[in-house]
DNA sequence: AAAAGCATTCAAAGCGCTTTGGATGCGAAG
DNA sequence: CTTCGCATCCAAAGCGCTTTGAATGCTTTT
């Protein structure tokens, strides 16, 4: 059923029925009426490619979806996907995920935004310097930026948490209890947020004459299984740290289960701040100890992210570049304690 | 950069472009040569919108994302659209995601194929006679199940794994080992999988001349904190079970969890085997136990059923309605053992 | 030398929608 | 009675692509 079977059923023009249909004023409203009721039974829907292609707006927003092998079905990005979701499903967009790899990433951007299937877009796992951005800009299509990218003017719109604030008040906190040897389980080093955090901690370490050393560092995928296996490592080390920070409540899983297998006890022996991203599969207060965390939902950013997009494809263009830091909360729980004597 | 500027450019039809482009065989290889290098210089990308107009094909997926406020953020589905994206970008195919609550969900078909934005879809999140198969048979546009529908004749495309047989085998294999008490933590009752595998369970148990009791089984959305309680749950109990099967390594998660805090110790006071999707989250052999389990790749499915999909759109459309059952993998950990006398 | 075959190219139609720029008919205003 | 304004409606153009049906110019065939 289309529009012009539509409008030969009832007798009526095609500018007639579109008009009916999306609520303009020159119709009668017995017309508007039937219309309405003709188009229900029906169960006509317009061609969004048709539209599209009329209007210049086809109600989808577009995002890159990262499919290098370790990257994929990362769970971070399926929270903010539903929280984006989630906000799409209130307007009636739908998204268009294209896939690709991170080293064709920026041209997979462009063929989406060429290609007119997406009205808007999102960039995130952002990089130091990254191309994107002024690709982005370039591009004439609205876009928001989740992160940011180091070492660029910051001159575009995004939405992040204050990951570098984060980290820095985790270790601070620490700092108070008494720890004076630190370690890092991070995120996969080339990403903005990883390097921000790990400048938190440097910084809170610096203020107390601290130094963060590169062995304690670790950057690898946010997995399960490499949180085991780096948490593994430190506890190997000739100077075991007593006081350790999560990239993710995911590496803390694998972190915690080497800590317990070493036979040390969480929350006294060694203490342990997890970022939480606010996952529905994971929560911090299950943990056999509950995680002391920092906290910022990824869910609740995705949803942010949709609004601000569909605001910029449907809304007036009015705005200028909106930039939307959030800051993370310090959540204190079991597992972090007095440094040991 | 459209079609027509890149004509004008050239200083050649349309049509002849298109044809370059597109791989036709009435273009000289000189005229091609030229154009693809135009079109290469100039970052030309046809519009979707349009070619899917002329075409009436697009080069999407469509799937239907399920917004409850529980069931989102699954991991199961974001592992499983990892492998749907992988196969995706080997054929340059993107895949459009219409989000929708439960109950609407046969609507949001609807619309997403009248829309005319996809070429293809399916169908996950099967409920016993799901209503959504009939209609989804009458919409001509090529659809596949992934999973089936309990109580509809099977004359439709899908992708299943046999799930009644995989916990059939792990039944049988904890029967072997001596256990009669039995539970299950299974997921959400009204889905087709959950009930196959308590069908399993519940053949395997008969054949010993033993009984699933109701009060062993638990029927959840499959997060940690959920394992957690239905396991706690069933450790206060009057009869222990001494051999529990679990629908997934995350419900897993927190019945380990559950089990470690009681005291007991898994593989000898207590059995488990959970289904393993081969998440790359959570492995069963990091579990601090490693989990026995019944395993099958849910990325695997994913990109199977886009290599279907995608094959239903651009080849012939000789195909009866294909069929596939996977079979589960019964791996034998640390997980289980002798029942305690 | 005329007809036929072939390789290239093109003009134009059409996909289903929105939107511009009229038409039409009517009662109110001049 | 003519003119104007207003409320309704419509024909047709156009979005950017693919594809049909023809045209063009050459080379072969008869």
């Amino acid at each position: 059923m289309n529009l012009k079977q539509l409008s030969e059923l009832l007798g009526l023009s095609q500018t007639t029925i579109s008009r009916a249909l999306n609520g303009y004023p020159e119709v009668s409203e017995e017309t508007r009426q039937r219309v309405l009721k003709a188009a229900e039974e029906t169960g006509y829907r317009p061609n969004r490619a048709a539209r599209r292609l009329a209007t210049g707006k086809a109600g989808s927003l577009g995002l890159v979806m990262p499919i290098s092998d370790g990257q994929s079905a990362d769970i971070h990005f399926a929270e903010f996907q539903s929280g984006l979701a989630d906000e799409c499903l209130n307007h009636e967009f739908h998204f268009v995920i294209m896939p690709a790899h991170p080293q064709k990433e920026e041209q997979a951007i462009r063929d989406l935004v060429n290609s007119g299937s997406v009205d808007a877009y999102y960039l995130a796992y952002m990089r130091a310097q990254d191309p994107r951005i002024e690709m982005a800009k370039s591009l004439a299509l609205p876009f928001i930026v989740h992160g940011r990218s180091l070492g660029i003017a910051e001159d575009y719109p995004f939405l992040d948490v204050d990951n570098e604030r984060a980290f820095r008040e985790a270790a601070d906190y620490l700092l108070q209890l008494g720890h004076r040897h630190f370690a890092l389980i991070n995120g996969p080093a080339d990403l903005d947020f990883a390097a921000r955090r790990r400048i938190g901690v440097e910084r809170a370490l610096a203020a107390a004459g601290l130094v963060l050393e590169e062995a304690s560092v670790s950057n690898t995928m946010m997995t399960d299984a490499n949180g085991y296996l780096q948490m593994a490592r430190l506890l190997q080390g000739d100077k075991r740290p007593t006081a350790v920070l999560c990239a993710s409540t995911v590496l803390a899983l694998g972190a915690v289960r080497a800590i317990r297998e070493a036979g040390l006890q969480l929350g006294s022996d060694i203490s342990l701040i997890a970022h939480d991203d606010d996952l529905m599969l994971l929560k911090p207060e299950h943990f056999s100890t509950p995680l002391t965390t920092t906290r910022s939902s990824l869910r609740e950013a995705g949803r942010r992210i949709a609004q601000r997009l569909i605001a910029a494809v449907t809304g007036p263009e009015a705005d200028l570049p909106q930039q939307e830091l959030w800051t993370a909360d310090l959540t204190i729980r079991a597992s972090t304690g007095p440094a040991p004597v």
